[in-house]
DNA sequence: TTCTAATGTTGACACTGACAACATCCATTA
DNA sequence: TAATGGATGTTGTCAGTGTCAACATTAGAA
């Protein structure tokens, strides 16, 4: 091999430098691109210029790699989540609370296969970071709960309560979305955006008289 | 090799005679004993006593058996509400409700990696039949939504968004149960069936006031 | 009975995750 | 300054996987 000249800018150094990001970030990539089952440890490897056996100096195993990959999905999520709030400042909290359900929904959509991961079964004890991430993104949903108890527009329920069954409304809508499970003759012509507000809607104010 | 008496119980015929079901069924059961990354064509071919390759005569690939496998939990999933139904027939459309989405979420506990297999991206078009048992399942959550209508129970919304709705909570709920994504803090000492209970309590009456 | 399509087998190939042994380099310390 | 050990990256290898192609066996229709 010819020895490289240091003055070339991408100059191939034995040491990477911030080779487990750099594989966080391509996965990511490759998630997008290709969906996950064309996720292969050796694929990343080489799209990352290192040899087939580099990652496992940063990662256990693959399925570490894949946690790790899921943890960037939230903080992905977590900024949708962040910028819907950023946008909707001047609205009434049920407003926020819509808008905020519509990026959770649009965050889905937009990354399938990011969801499937995120929502996989990582054991917490064996990915805590993961587990923290999530936990953080609950509590962006729990904040603009928290303001439509402050105007005190809640009914009788522990907040935390409310928040979960927020979170588990939104979640559960995206995954059916996803998975195309909504007949025609139900959807209609309706968009993700309108489904996402009639259906929060309708929890909000109850189900029965 | 030596040639196989007749007389034997487990006489190996050259062909199966039902190899396509028995695929589904050991599919079932490795899915069910040790999850989907341990699944392979060829330790099912194996355990149905079969070379690796004979499941190609009656799937494409892969994953139309696993687009089989997860049809089958849907069948699976119809059996359990289907048993929760019958099992709650002197009760009222309201705890009838109850006891089917407890047995909707205790399926989902039971058998996740099932689950995930069901609500994976399989496009409609390709496994008809597939989309056709998913709408069988959530024909099974209309029919109670329609006591609740008979009943004049139910607010002013479209029957089947709120069948919709209630479909979503769920398997939203079981999402994320299952990915141990409710913080202690939370989950507090609650069981699935005590959270289910609260939940869906708390959509039917309406978040806010 | 004959013949053809359905069903199952054998063999091969590229790709994958993982392990072990080795190479290179950086930072600390003497 | 020099060396030395731990961190990082590479090469070689292995069993296992999904899939394709060619072939073998069989059942059922003609």
């Amino acid at each position: 091999m010819l020895s490289v000249s240091t003055l070339e800018k991408d100059k191939q150094k034995y040491h990477h430098g911030d080779l487990r990001n750099t594989l966080i970030q391509i996965g990511t990539e490759m998630l997008i691109e290709s969906g996950a089952d064309e996720l292969s440890l050796r694929k990343i490897a080489q799209r990352a210029g290192v040899s087939h056996n580099a990652p496992y100096q940063h990662f256990a195993d693959k399925n570490a790699l894949l946690a790790a990959i899921a943890e960037e999905g939230f903080r992905l999520l977590g900024d949708a989540i962040d910028e819907a709030l950023q946008n909707s400042q001047t609205l009434s909290p049920h407003a926020r609370l819509l808008a905020v359900s519509r990026a959770y929904v649009a965050f889905a959509l937009q990354y399938p296969t990011h969801l499937q991961l995120m929502f996989g079964a990582f054991a917490s004890e064996t990915y805590p970071s993961l587990a923290n991430r999530s936990h953080q993104t609950l509590a962006k949903l729990m904040s603009v709960v928290a303001e439509l108890e402050q105007a005190g527009q809640l009914a009788e329920n522990p907040i935390y309560d409310v928040g979960m069954v927020v979170w588990i409304a939104l979640h559960g809508l995206s995954v059916i979305l996803n998975a195309g499970k909504i007949p025609d003759y139900i959807r209609q012509d309706r968009t993700p955006e309108i489904l996402v507000n009639q259906f929060i809607d309708m929890i909000c104010k109850g189900l029965l008289k």
